[in-house]
Formats: structure tokens, C-alpha cells, sequence
DNA sequence: GTGAAAGCATAGGAACTCCCTTGAGGATCT
DNA sequence: AGATCCTCAAGGGAGTTCCTATGCTTTCAC
């Protein structure tokens, strides 16, 4: 079989056209170097060395071989530098899982801190919802995530790092003088976001939840698939929504100007928290990702 | 210390997402796949795979390596092939590629030129139809090829040499006395060889592209193995062809006497051109091989 | 929930490889 | 002719590789 130490030894050997000099060289003793190059010749059915008088001359084969020889050391050399380059961060990609509306809170500054420190590193953030983001999890596709703390959690590890407080927002400023109370909310005309995760979405389980007890029916007028869209439609007088509070402050301003939120009663808060697998053990780049992420959501959110 | 075998068994694993899917597919038990990743791991200081419940799952760090320990592979194979072509060379066979219908422009005065040249070695010409040969050059299987050049042609260097138009082929002269347009192709009862390949052919694919800009479908009535069998049909007025013009000189007075072609319009081309692996060092043979077919092919059809 | 199946890790032992030391057999140079 | 340098071969110790058997965890199906 083929090896990459008797690659390194024929080009040794190739070169100083002599074993012993080439023994001298690696550092090892003469006969092992002979094994070396013989195990190879034999391995390719072919004479690579004359053995003349004093010291070797090479065959024709090995001028062929030689340069072969020489792209697969470099090759394997390049491969060991490219993985050290990673390990020391100089490089390479980061995965880290995030529900949707945690990028509003996180995720650009995030991002620009890390590629700040670490210049060569490629970011991924990967997911849209909560619950998606768990699934990759489950399945390893992602080391660890920042996500809406969910109610089941087999198999996961949870660490709440903060707190949001879910707001109704409206441009009718009559509608957010006080507090919402679920008869009120069950009356609204509302938009919600993250319409392809119905069933799973964190924010609507609350809400379904505080409807329930108050013996109300939760419908919902329309559905969107993002938060800016929601509060898009919200600045054209259209509807209502139910966000939390650190998306309504970034995004208000911005897509619904003359928009007012306020509480509900009872106030509903969102847990975030970082996930990642029991008993997994999470590589630096993947702590110092959640390093980064616990500290800019404390600075928007409510720490806990 | 780094070995082609812990890369072997690193991709591997990469590819399946599973040691005991790897060992089975390497020949190996699953604890020797097991500890080569281990012992990779450690030399390189990272973890290359988070075991995860069911499988396992590349990490990061994986990606990047992967890539790299391809290449490396890829140089040990390709040493190990540049040298087995000098050996061969010495003793034994050479291998050329050629598409189905180039066998009648250049095949048997090929041979016999290369034999005469070098009376040691055995010639061997592989390979009906384009695409296969293509899978085997990327194998290895084969040193240089003459085909009808391909769309795609990842890791293989093509240069093109010649090309011969496509010609409509019929028993009724009014049916050859002008051009024929994608209409009437479309109308026409055909026969298309290399039925086995039809997906990947390439005068197919042109003359689909042809017919589909057109507007109309590609419908063939009558499909065969080879050329001879397509215009032996058309020689007892069953169906029309469309063949490379070269090969309608060559067969149409053989097999089907009386019959006429013309011109598709818009004119169609097939261009011929020598094909190999990039960086591949072609042997002495392979190079006569190709100087005489190039020699031969540009006889008998139109020279670039 | 519970049992079965799948998959990785670990342990222990046989076979092999690697590399050393020692000594023999040839070229080359003086 | 003899000294010197080099390759080659044999034997033995250390380390690897690869196997079988087994244990543990996760996952899937009923």
C-alpha cells in the first residue's frame, strides 16, 4: 500500500542520490530508509533507484514519479495547515442556530464581532424558527443555537440567558392606552408572523394559551411569513400585531411610523435561551459564539 | 502521523455519515474505521465528527479538511497512474478512447499505423458512445480519447480538433432536395441511433435544442444500437436519419444505396476533440495515438 | 412506555509493520 | 592491494493495525 512516508523518503533519496545521506537526513538509520524505498518499488511494480557502485541513480520512472511524489506531500501538508488555520480561527466556518426574531436583537452585531476578531471566518446563521432550529439541533446538523427557550426539550440542554416581553402594536393610539387583555386581543383584527410554523411557534402557543383560560377562540385575519412584513401592514392601518418588544423597538420606527405598543394582561414574556445537545461537548467556536450572542441579548433584552 | 489511510476512511465516513456504513464499504470491522478517525483526530488535535445518537455528523472543521484530503488522495492516485503509464508503456497495452461513430473515420488505419511504430505493444480502442468514455477517463480507465466534444467536461481538458455536420438522410429525394427545417424534422418518421445512451448523446441533445426552440417536440419513431442499423433502415425506406456527414459518406452507399442528404436549418455541427484528465501526464503512446488520429480525423472532416 | 434494532466505543489478543543494531558483500579511490 | 564507503540482509523489540466480542446510548415501532 501506497504511503506517504515512503513518498517522503524516495524524494529524499531522489535527491541526495545516496540512502545513508538520505537516512542522515530524516533522521532515521540507513536499512529503514532501504526498506522504505524498496516496499515502494514493490508496491508499484517498478525499479525506481539503479543501485550502482557507490550510492543510487534514478530510473526514468522516478523522474515520472517525482513530481507526483512531491504535489501529494505538499497536498497533504496544505490539508494539516488548512485544519490548524481552523483551529486557531484564523479560518473556516462557524454554524450557530437563531430563531427568527432573535436577529433582529443579535444577529448583524453578532456577526461583525466575529468576523472583527477573526477576519478569515466564514459566519452561518442558520435557521428562521425556534422549532426548525431544534430539529437541526436533534439531529447535529447544528452545535449549539440561540433560540425562544421551547416548552418540550427532549434530548436538549436549555439555558435561559433573557427575557422579552411579548407587546400589541397598533397605529390606533386609543387601542395601546392600556394593556390588552385576551377578550380584547380575541376581538382584534391581528397579523402574525412565521405563518409555515403554526402549529409550533413559541409566540403562538402563549397566546393560544392566555386566549384559552380567558375561554376565547384564537383566529387569527392574516398570516405572514416574517416580522417586518407583520409590521409593514400594521403602518398601513390594516391590522394589529403581537411582537416582542425588542423587534416592535427596532422595527417601528422604521416600517410602521406613528405606530404605539403596549402590554398585555396578564404580561406575556418569551424565554431566550441557548440550546444545545445533553452531554455535548461544544468546540471553541461554538462557545465563543454563545459568549458573544448571551452578551448583546442582555444588552436588548431583559437579563435573567 | 498523517496517512493516506486515515484520509481514505476520513471521507468516507464524510460521505456516508456512518462508521459502520464505511467500514462495510472499505472492506473493514467497524472499530478499525473507528480508531483511524480517532487516531486522525488526535494527530490533527480536532474533532472532525460529533457522534451524534444514530450516525454521525461532520463538524466544521470536516468541511475544510475535506476538500483537502480529496486532492491529497487524488495526487497519490495520480502518481501511482502516472507511473503505471510508463510501466505500461514498456510492456504492455494502450488504451484510447473513441466515440461510436469516429470508429469509422480514423479506427482501423489508427491501429495499424501505432503497431507499426511500435511492434511490442497491444492496442486497444474502447469505448461506443461519448459519455461512457468520459466516465472512463475520469476513472482512469483510459489515458486520451477522441469523442464528440461535451457540454460538460469537469476535471478533463478538452481540445477540440474537427467537426462534421449533421445531415438529414432519406430514401425520397424530395425530401433532401432542400435544407430541412425544424418542422419538418419534427414531422418526420426517425430513426436515432445510440438508443442506449439517449439521455446523454449529444447530436440527441443538440437536436432536441434545435427542435424545442422551435417550438415543437422531439419524437422519435424508431430507436437502434448503431449507426449501421439506422441507415440500413432508411435504406429500405422505413424511416429518415440524421447522422454525422462523415459517417453518411462512409455507409450511405454501403447500406443504403439510392439514398440522399442535406443540410439541417440552421446548419448543426458536432465538433471532435481530444480529451483528457487535467494535469495528466500523457504517456509516449498516448501522445502518438493522438497525433495520428487528429492526422486521420482532419481527412475526412472540416479542421478547426 | 417498552422492547427491538442500530450504531459507536472499548477491551483484549493475533498479525503485521517499522525501525533499530549488527555483520557481510561489493565498488571506488589511493 | 588495501582502505573506505556504501548497499543489502537478518534478527529482535516497540508500536500499529485489525479482528472479535461486548457494553452503552439513541432511535424506532408497536
Amino acid at each position: 500500500m501506497l504511503s506517504l512516508h515512503q513518498l517522503r523518503c524516495f524524494l529524499t533519496v531522489y535527491e541526495l542520490g545516496s540512502l545513508t545521506a538520505a537516512a542522515d537526513e530524516l533522521g532515521y538509520a540507513q536499512p529503514s530508509i532501504s526498506e522504505q524505498v524498496r516496499s515502494l518499488e514493490k508496491s508499484l511494480g517498478v525499479q525506481l533507484f539503479r543501485r550502482v557502485g557507490r550510492g543510487v541513480v534514478p530510473t526514468t520512472v522516478a523522474d515520472t514519479l517525482r513530481p507526483h511524489a512531491e504535489a501529494t506531500i505538499a497536498a497533504a501538508e496544505e490539508a494539516r495547515r488548512a485544519v490548524q488555520r481552523v483551529k486557531a480561527f484564523e479560518t473556516g466556518t462557524i454554524r450557530f442556530g437563531m430563531f427568527g426574531s432573535a436577529r433582529l436583537y443579535v444577529s448583524a452585531g453578532l456577526v461583525t464581532d466575529v468576523l472583527e476578531r477573526y477576519p478569515g471566518v466564514r459566519v452561518e446563521i442558520i435557521g428562521l424558527n425556534s422549532s426548525e432550529v431544534m430539529d437541526d439541533l436533534r439531529r447535529g446538523q447544528i452545535e449549539a443555537a440561540l433560540i425562544a427557550a421551547p416548552p418540550t426539550s427532549e434530548g436538549l440542554e436549555v439555558l435561559p440567558v433573557a427575557r422579552d416581553e411579548m407587546v400589541y402594536v397598533s397605529m390606533d393610539a386609543s387601542r395601546t392606552a392600556t394593556p390588552v387583555t385576551a377578550r380584547r386581543l380575541a376581538e382584534a383584527r391581528l397579523v402574525l408572523a412565521d405563518t409555515s410554523y403554526r402549529a409550533t411557534d413559541s409566540m403562538r402557543t402563549a397566546l393560544r394559551k392566555m386566549l384559552h383560560e380567558a375561554g376565547h377562540n384564537p383566529q387569527t385575519r392574516i398570516e405572514v411569513e416574517d416580522v417586518e412584513t407583520a409590521i409593514e401592514l400594521v403602518g398601513r392601518g390594516l391590522a394589529d400585531t403581537v411582537v416582542h418588544q425588542g423587534a416592535a423597538k427596532e422595527l417601528v420606527p422604521r416600517l410602521a411610523p406613528g405606530a404605539s405598543w403596549t402590554s398585555l394582561r396578564p404580561r406575556q414574556y418569551e424565554t431566550f435561551a441557548i440550546v444545545h445537545r445533553v452531554n455535548a461537548t461544544l468546540s471553541p467556536a461554538a462557545q465563543l459564539m454563545i459568549e458573544l450572542a448571551v452578551q448583546r441579548i442582555r444588552d436588548v433584552a431583559e437579563p435573567l
